[in-house]
DNA sequence: AGCATTATGTTATCTTATAACAAAATCGAG
DNA sequence: CTCGATTTTGTTATAAGATAACATAATGCT
């Protein structure tokens, strides 16, 4: 990630955390300087590799404590479709994301703007809310649904790497 | 899942296969009606269980391997979330799926309505296409992204389940 | 200072998934 | 039909991801 967002964000997610009282302690603030600094999703069993190397604990649960802190608040994403996790750009709320993941280096981006999020939002209140009906037309009865938090992942190939296997194979 | 819908959608994939030349050999025919007759997501350890029952291999690869031959021909999704595999209930070409799963039952429904396709299909193509620029904007640079599949999982709560809920705290 | 709460560290174990290879079934050409 | 190639199934073994349970340390509050 590009040096200027990466501090951008972490001051954006210290000042929150005084602002909700939330505990930023050593482990939790390295682990999200690390997905910050990597820019894509890693699995938890690197970031703890890079935990041991800092002197921390290096047994799963610490990594995975860190991680969990981080996604209950906001600050850091899990990408399902790699068993991975990655650092939130735009934290605020706790949100549900929309993800852009190279299938070739791993790079997430995250999509947060006006016109996503009003899809994103869109889906959650289609399922709970005026066209509830509709989708239950397809599975044989009157259906609601009551939304809660939804993760959207678009797999795919970014420009870098497009550019890349273009040229290997000229 | 509903018997009728459950024996259309078999017909349906029958069909499909002969169609496409696919081999939906017994084990693969038994792992797909396990999934449709549930009507949940159930787990690659619980799809073997059942199959051991049946007199099927009974090791990790031969429900894998089944599941993963269902995945590529659209005919049952993963659910990141759970780490499950739900029958698809209008397969026909292989798909990225929108997903309702409910939080307390295990239950899934696959939405597929013309309103909600395009939706998914807006995501994507505005990952590649014309509005990619957008998105780029937020990330400090221009940036392309080639989407290739897609994953939606709405987690909420179904009707069912609130129901129950609502009763059990009078 | 002392108690309650929260966070960290460690051991052990569980669940999910895959690699590698042998045996069997199926397909197609002759 | 029959033989060789291909695909599918079965098995062993192990990798990779995640969590339960409990001890210790740090922190926050009164």
């Amino acid at each position: 990630m590009a040096n200027s967002a990466r501090e951008e964000a972490f001051e954006k997610i210290d000042k929150l955390c005084e602002e909700r009282n939330l505990r930023l302690t050593p482990v939790r603030r390295r682990v999200l300087e690390i997905l910050l600094e990597e820019g894509r999703a890693l699995g938890a069993y690197e970031v703890l590799d890079t935990l041991r190397k800092d002197g921390f604990g290096h047994q799963p649960p610490v990594a995975y404590r860190a991680l969990e802190f981080l996604q209950e608040n906001g600050f850091v994403h899990r990408v399902e479709g790699m068993k991975g996790y990655v650092a939130c750009t735009s934290p605020s709320e706790p949100h549900g994301p929309v993800l852009l993941v190279c299938d070739s280096c791993n790079e997430v981006k995250e999509l947060r703007t006006p016109h996503l999020e009003a899809i994103a939002g869109g889906i959650g209140s289609y399922c709970s809310l005026e066209s509830a009906a509709e989708a239950g037309q397809h599975h044989g009865g009157k259906q609601e649904f009551l939304a809660s938090a939804h993760a959207i992942e678009i797999l795919g190939c970014c420009k870098q790497c497009s550019e890349a296997s273009e040229l290997s194979s000229k």
